[in-house]
DNA sequence: AAGACGATAACGTGGCGTCAGGGTGG
DNA sequence: CCCACCCTGACGCCACGTTATCGTCT
């Protein structure tokens, strides 16, 4: 509500989320907002620390494993070891993010192949064809 | 039982799949396995059937969408206009398929820098990043 | 008094995993 | 009689969506 905290409408307008999101967010420990009364506000850090979560979800982790990345991170000792944790994690992602990209592209070939076939049945379906395929 | 049809334990041999997982499938159906008795028997077009859904599950679609495409499939036979319609239901797929190829490289590239600017931090990690990245 | 915004509680969904309990055939 | 393998429920998990019902502020 001051300039430092939001409601969680002005959240969910600012990250297109939820605001049943949100408190689940809370409710698994990932978000801390603070409370005025019964409202939720919430800060700063609440706002980075959604930040990470979205990143990191886009990237395929689960919460439990953004959990305890953002732990690392809130952690102050021992940056090397967390930052070499954190890194060891990404770089399993990002081969994971490779393979998919790959098989996709013969899933593609597959179904593309297909369709070819499928035209042949056809007489009049090298137009739409050539529209999808490029 | 015969070398027509398989038992449910041949079936997760050969898919390296779950029987809860086959059973799943019938439930859904996306597998029509035939019964003696009580006893699922996989017919040979179950075991396409599967390889499709194997395949279409690895590149994100849901399981409806796979039951739609396998219907897709099954209509080989069909006349002029069910062919048409699945043309048009083929193209959709191929898109949202190139769709998710570009999202993945997207997402490829993104994490690739995020792991660039993370190894700045650090002093040694410029071994493993080559190792993930080539 | 109405309407916007907040809250909690609790059930639904997809894609199965994981028991529990009970056949059936060799 | 046992064991391996089959079956049918039915509840558990994740990451929320979706009511339902209520309180609060303006």
């Amino acid at each position: 509500m001051t300039d430092q905290t939001m409601t969680i409408r002005q959240m969910c307008d600012a990250f297109k989320v939820t605001a049943r999101t949100l408190r689940f967010y809370e409710a698994k420990e990932l978000l801390f907002p603070i409370r005025e009364g019964q409202k939720r506000l919430f800060t700063k850090r609440d706002r980075a620390r959604l930040k990470l979560i979205l990143k990191g979800k886009r990237f395929g982790f689960s919460l439990e494993e953004i959990r305890q990345l953002l732990n690392l991170y809130d952690d102050d000792s021992g940056k090397f070891n967390q930052l070499n944790e954190t890194y060891r994690m990404a770089i399993d992602r990002l081969e994971q993010l490779i393979r998919r990209r790959d098989e996709l592209e013969e899933l593609i070939e597959d179904l593309r192949n297909h369709m070819d076939w499928a035209s042949e049945q056809l007489n009049d379906s090298q137009t739409s064809l050539k529209v999808a395929c490029g």
